[in-house]
DNA sequence: TTGAAAGCGATACCAG
DNA sequence: CTGGTATCGCTTTCAA
């Protein structure tokens, strides 16, 4: 722990000491080899437009393996003026289940279409800002989850050379391709069959961790408008992911008044549904609770937890999305409604 | 688009449609404004080496936004020699609650520290390949979750200029920073802890996903290794994560004739143990269940669920184990045991 | 079959 | 204060 000696100047200046050994470049294997630098390029690149001898060929491979020589990706983009970098910026929240799983399927399927997906850490950029940040890498395309750009996003986006821009969001944005998640549609649903149910005072559970009103927000006001101009009402009810919070809305749960709850997901609801029983309120004969996502665990619950079921695309149907708009950039950007807000009726409701 | 006319090779080639309105470069800008590209890098980036005049700024800067100029990364990371980007293979499975909550730390603490994070789709190669594609991108430092990486990768990286390898997994790699994961010691704390409450028939649940081996594997070896030689047996039940496959072997569980299981971790013990109370068996009188990494829904089962907490390390601590290993890079490769395979022992064991 | 050289876009040195 | 220009590493014509 030297640093507590010197003084750490505030910017963070990287140590600018010369490399030991410098990184090989293909003009060390050149010389290396004893030939020319397109030589190298022709053979490490197996150019079928040239033909060059085998004995030269060994000796480039030879002096590329005994360097330890690996291209340099940012050089040869330049040059190519293109890539194949599908970029998705990360979550501002850690990732569920279900988009985990999401994201995982998805980049199989782009890099059997021979695509490298990079999620971008790009933290603290609002709007255009963050899209400036990721048009510097110069994506062939992009995928933003929820509302992370505007229209002026998109186009610089473009500008800069990506062929496809697609959201996966509640709204369409002009000029992207769009998968819309119909959000409010989950909460209208929960809504719909929660009053069909004969429950006429019911809470909405919204999440109390930052970064997640942008799904929440929609739940909750697509279940208001369901509920709009009939004898039911909506209570919004703030909930942390913590047993504590479970808990201390659970002791307020009779004075609420409640007979229902949409818990926003599976798991929120998995949590509340149990600081409900353990505080003495029966699921559903006193209160019915009904979750979304259709997360496995929802499943293993005692009484059995309905949901809202949201359809994300497969991974494959939204790669050859991505795929089909890069080979096409003109074609106008489609719209493809993720239809599902279905309910799963379980036990708990 | 004569390109029709032509044999399109079965290789995926990009339609080479010429763009209609090709990027912006500093040149336009520069044009645009009517001064040098120079003068443009230095407004831009508020170089503070050189005074440029007020009017001059204003109409770089008019320039830059008429065009929609945004800067090339790659060129600029060439130029400069250097990037600050952190790159992260993806995992070769989709992330779990605990992961999706890691990384998302770590990206927080090192953009706070100016780092960009970049979560790279590398899969389908493998080793060195692996490693090797890794490079191409020269990343400043590289974090490697799980054994996905040898000593020559590590050598190639470094070569390419990364100035901190690290590894986020059970051994550790030469000349790399290791963070032990001691999941040999997860299988044993639990075995062990079995063993203490009188268990003798000792069973232990490996996923039958593929891609978890790597993490099962030492699981189930440290159980095996600390009932090696006592008057305990180990039985290897593979499960996959669905509800059927749990009712399979929760069917012949009285066969199997186990008095305990450890189940790899929460998930597996939650879908487990439901299957198990389902059959009428009794946990913990007949079987004791305990999972592992201390997941929220473990407490929120009933009976609760007892587990094998590993402690990650946290975000911060880990961003600043790789801004100290960049700024000097010469240092010796540290090795940071990640002790804490502690028992929390709940209701279920 | 191989080599010389242009140029991708941005930056920083050195003159003017 | 501003402009030329060399340079980063690589690919790809064009010549030899």
């Amino acid at each position: 722990m030297p640093y507590v000696m010197v003084q750490i100047p505030n910017t963070p200046t990287p140590t600018k000491s010369p490399a030991p050994r410098s990184v090989p470049t293909s003009a060390d294997v050149a010389r290396l080899a004893g030939v020319s630098r397109a030589t190298v390029s022709y053979v490490l690149n197996n150019t079928s437009a040239v033909r060059i001898s085998e004995p030269t060929r060994r000796r480039v491979h030879e002096a590329a393996k005994e360097l330890g020589y690996v291209p340099h990706a940012a050089a040869r983009s330049l040059r190519a003026g293109h890539s194949r970098m599908v970029l998705m910026p990360t979550l501002p929240v850690p990732a569920g289940p279900l988009y985990s799983q999401f994201v995982h399927d998805f980049q199989g399927a782009l890099s059997r279409l021979d695509y490298t997906v990079v999620q971008y850490g790009a933290t603290g950029l609002r709007g255009d800002d963050a899209a400036r940040a990721w048009a510097e890498l110069r994506p062939v395309a992009v995928l933003v989850p929820g509302p992370g750009i505007g229209p002026e996003g998109v186009a610089v986006l473009k500008r800069s050379g990506a062929r496809a821009v697609v959201t996966l969001s509640a709204v369409p944005v002009e000029g992207a391709h769009a998968l819309l998640l119909d959000h409010a549609g989950v909460g209208r649903s929960a809504a719909e069959h929660l009053y069909a149910r004969g429950r006429r005072r019911i809470g909405v559970v919204v999440p109390a961790e930052p970064g997640l009103e942008i799904f929440s927000g929609p739940r909750l006001n697509g279940a208001r408008e369901a509920l709009h101009g009939t004898d039911a009402a909506v209570t919004e009810l703030s909930l942390a992911y913590t047993e504590e919070s479970a808990a201390a809305l659970a002791a307020r749960w009779t004075d609420l008044g409640l007979d229902a709850v949409f818990t926003y997901n599976d798991e929120y609801g998995m949590l509340l549904m149990r600081a409900l029983q353990d505080e003495g309120i029966r699921v559903p004969e006193d209160t019915a609770v009904i979750g979304a996502d259709d997360l496995m665990l929802g499943r293993l619950l005692r009484p059995r937890l309905s949901t809202v079921r949201i359809a994300l695309p497969s991974g494959r149907d939204l790669a050859s999305i991505v795929d089909r708009a890069v080979r096409n950039p003109s074609a106008e950007p489609e719209s493809h409604d993720l239809y599902g807000a279905s309910i799963v009726h379980r036990e708990s409701s």
